[in-house]
DNA sequence: AAATACTTGACTATTTTAGTCGGGTATATA
DNA sequence: TATATACCCGACTAAAATAGTCAAGTATTT
């Protein structure tokens, strides 16, 4: 079970922008230095992030992304739904409605699965990325 | 973010035979025909269960595998453990003890990505095999 | 003896992940 | 208005992980 470097680059690259003034576009490239990600990567990561109204572009010469809202309305749960991330049992669900196949015995541990989902995606829910910002103040 | 099959197996397999007198080995044969896992794949299961103290084996015919505690002292999170299954970040820990590689800005996450490998191995660290079995029989 | 069932390492196909490439377009500034 | 900067975005690929199989056993019961 883990977490994929698209989320956790985009939550890293998030952050790093929720440091400088808020309407002050961050360009990629910088973002891509500070925390040593590829700027391609980052370019592919970004993509999501605008089409799911997390950040906003601007184009030209001393352009780069602003985030869309206050890092303190942006939920992470957010962030990972933008890139498709989300806890999944694989299997057992996708291929059935009720029983799993109609073979009740298949389903033991179905709810199981469901309820950790939940359990997880609660975390995120609960996590905004001003949260983030605090910490790193406390520590630097 | 994905469960492995491994470990889902592993669960299945052990709630079915906990279904069953605790004392009367379960042999893998029916385990696989009852939940549809291939025979080869949960010999391997086993072997790590068998492995981590979690089941024994009784061996020759009518043989088949005995848990070795009551489902109500087998935790989820010892599950896992066995079978190799735990919450990665991926990167950002495994190579530096503190900074991160020294640069600073590179964790800005860091505590997060912490924080919720604790949240989910605490969901598993509280469940125990025995609350899936009520669970089942609650439906059926 | 024969059948059943566990033992165990090695292997392989498939899928996923991480990351790159290429050929764009838009905008600010000199 | 030329040029550099920076976003745009689909297609591609190498590497790693996963899922599952194979083979060649050994132990035990009936």
């Amino acid at each position: 079970m883990k977490l994929n470097t698209k989320s956790r680059y985009a939550v890293m690259a998030l952050a790093d922008m929720s440091k400088f003034p808020l309407n002050n576009p961050v360009s990629l490239r910088d973002i891509s230095l500070r925390q040593s990600i590829s700027l391609l990567y980052l370019e592919q990561i970004f993509f999501r992030l605008k089409k799911n109204d997390i950040v906003k572009s601007v184009r030209g010469t001393n352009g780069g992304y602003v985030l869309k809202r206050d890092p303190k309305n942006i939920k992470l749960s957010e962030i990972f739904k933008a890139l498709d991330q989300r806890v999944k049992t694989v299997g057992c669900k996708k291929e059935s409605k009720k029983g799993c196949n109609g073979k009740s015995a298949k389903c033991i541990t179905h709810e199981l699965w469901d309820e950790l989902e939940i359990y997880i995606n609660n975390f995120f829910e609960n996590k905004k990325l001003s949260d983030l910002l605090s910490t790193e103040e406390r520590i630097n």
